[in-house]
DNA sequence: CATAGTGTCCTATTTGACTAGAACACTTTT
DNA sequence: AAAAGTGTTCTAGTCAAATAGGACACTATG
């Protein structure tokens, strides 16, 4: 499979980093199965390229998925899907999944707010919780 | 009542920001009843001596409260707890708020990562459905 | 009317996240 | 060995949020 042949729409003014987003492109394609152990990623140069964003914004999603656990970068050889990449995620589509984070963030809004709980407050509570 | 008696524990390296900070605490004395309506607030400059920040910061925090209707600032004379303040929150107090707050945070964080969602993905579509 | 006290506004300064560019170090291939 | 291709690292540049400092406008009090 190449990831070079797909769309990558990213969306430079969503509020979300470049490098978030090709970290959830990579992650969806391994909860879809489109890329399994031992597959060759795109190379940070190739991407670069491609997406026309700088090398070391690639480098940086790579890094971070690499500290993920669901890839392997070889220095000198290139960057590969680590094994047991997919059991890190379940077995739902991007789509799927996105539908899922949709309403659970609709659910858990909805009853921060019947708390009395602010939207500002909730999301830093989130990242103080986050063990990461 | 008097807020400058109270022990205004702000953290500053909490990386929450001290202006919401004090946002909280004035909410939380609202929805305890510490403070009701008409009551006045503690002045720009008082708290901003008392808590050894910016007089701008106390505005900042003074300027959104106005802005969600639970104060009235009056220009020359003071700040006063808006009527109708105490409705905007339930009856928690500040502390059963917090340990609500923290429970729900923690459900959410794992439900979310069962479903092998990534955390930042869950804070970038939180605030992509914020309404406000 | 003058003064002191109040909130408001305008303009830096700082801090951190994100991105960018270039040089470096390692592997593979020839 | 040499060359090309790979990931890595270092040093900025950009941008937004948070904070800071001072000047301004208004109100109450005497």
């Amino acid at each position: 499979m190449n990831l070079l042949e797909d769309t990558w729409k990213l969306e430079f003014h969503s509020g979300i980093p470049v490098y978030k987003q090709i970290i959830h492109h990579v992650q969806a394609a391994v909860a879809a199965g489109r890329l399994v152990d031992g597959d060759q990623l795109p190379t940070i140069r190739a991407l670069h390229q491609q997406l026309n964003v700088n090398p070391n914004t690639v480098a940086k999603a790579y890094r971070e998925l690499q500290h993920l656990g669901v890839l392997s970068a070889e220095h000198g050889s290139g960057c590969y899907i680590a094994p047991g990449a997919a059991e890190k995620s379940d077995g739902l589509s991007a789509r799927e999944k996105k539908a899922k984070l949709t309403d659970l963030c609709a659910r858990f809004a909805a009853e921060a707010r019947s708390h009395g709980i602010s939207f500002d407050d909730l999301v830093a509570q989130l990242k103080r919780q986050h063990p990461a």
